[in-house]
DNA sequence: TCACCTTGAATTGCATCCAATCGTAGCGGG
DNA sequence: CCCGCTACGATTGGATGCAATTCAAGGTGA
């Protein structure tokens, strides 16, 4: 096993960085809780140190904390943390979105395209309201969501703003939106129908518009996960 | 001496990022220079250990790039790069001075009016043109620049916000937009006058402006840069 | 009963050690 | 003279060991 590592290089400390990473986002590791040191580098069978290594990359990233002699915990970010970021993610990507207009390109607007009907889709199989429909309606959201997005950020042409954003997203849970959509096939729609007018603003080369709209639609994500945290948060 | 640093709790690592930070921000290492653990660890009178995680967080932070079994370089980036990270601060900063615009309290107000006369100060020193009025003209504009700057982030109330433009910071070469300037009178004026009129309208609570503003002046710190570097590379 | 102290397990922080890797200088064959 | 190969120094990558710290449980005395 210390054999094959000598295969993957050094990508050790960055593919455990990378791991925790998603197991955080899936909840596997949950938010707020510890990471032993140990227990991590058992389970990728090797030492502390790079395991250390990786802890500290991502107190870097603002993934976790360290506290001296205590160890990592994951940020648990407050509802304020959440709103005021969704608020910058809006801005950067509604930049993102300006740019896109102007600079993407026909294939990168296909792809663009290719997700409404994505999004249309889960919106519909949400309708049926079976935990198997709904779990498969959020595994093709998320998909569509991602391409999204990042087909967006990309086809800005700004690598600066491109790493802006994604250091941006490791500091909020991932999924939120999803959870405030809640499989409501009516927010769904909506949803749906934002991306869809988004997309065709940058085919437009409509620069403001697609800002403004990209703004408005991180904005709408913002309140409905106040709304919905307010809810849980009170009801509990 | 191991023992010192018992009492030092933790920011051990920290505390030499912290430090390789400003030691390459001061040019005290050089941009695209390597970093040798060894040599780090010596100076901090510490082992390798607590250099490699410093030298991985400085990695997240993207101020160092490193290369498998070669080490830690001090990341160079490109002119494209400083012009893209340029736009994405007007963006991150502009939107800043438009929350400060809602938020900022009288004292910091006052702040960012005390700046006003201290970059006019800072142009007509450099008036005098003798290498000493010129070191402490640029003294003067550092302080009151990044007072400035400062105080409208803080102001704006946005965590998120300010964790984005800091992270920014941090990949771009400090001192570029001094440098830009050159010591010209003419626009040390210029610029003065730009920071006037975005503290203007904050006061004035007039938040579109404050904000397109603060665009136009990270867009002129941007040309003047681009300029000055086209020229320095041309003409050697 | 309660405050305070002690003790020990769990865990982290750092140092040290050894293996793996890279770059280069030197060497020999063509 | 040049190309390729090898050996070695410099350096990094990861494992291990040990001291220091934290937290909690148990014990002691008033």
């Amino acid at each position: 096993m210390a054999q094959a590592r000598t295969q993957e290089q050094d990508q050790l400390v960055s593919s455990i960085v990378d791991d925790l990473q998603d197991r955080i986002g899936d909840g596997d590791i949950k938010i707020g809780s510890w990471i032993r040191q140990e227990r991590i580098a058992r389970e990728y069978g090797v030492s502390r140190t790079p395991v250390r290594e990786a802890l500290r990359q991502l107190e870097a990233l603002g993934v976790v904390e360290i506290v001296a002699n205590r160890g990592a915990r994951v940020i648990l970010p407050s509802l304020q943390d959440i709103a005021q970021a969704f608020e910058v993610r809006g801005v950067l990507e509604g930049h993102a979105a300006l740019l896109a207009a102007r600079n993407i390109g026909q294939k990168e607007l296909d792809v663009l395209h290719g997700t409404d009907a994505l999004f249309q889709e889960a919106a519909e199989m949400a309708g049926a309201q079976t935990e198997e429909a709904l779990a498969q309606a959020r595994h093709i959201w998320f998909q569509a969501n991602g391409t999204f997005h990042t087909t967006i950020i990309v086809a800005s042409g700004n690598r600066q703003l491109e790493m802006s954003i994604e250091a941006l997203h490791h500091r909020i849970p991932r999924g939120l939106t999803w959870t405030a959509l809640g499989g409501d096939v009516r927010l769904l729609k909506d949803n749906a129908e934002e991306h869809a007018r988004i997309s065709a603003a940058i085919e437009a080369r409509d620069e403001e518009t697609a800002r403004d709209l990209t703004i408005e639609h991180s904005r709408r994500a913002q309140e409905l996960i106040v709304m919905r945290t307010r809810d849980q948060t009170s009801s509990s």
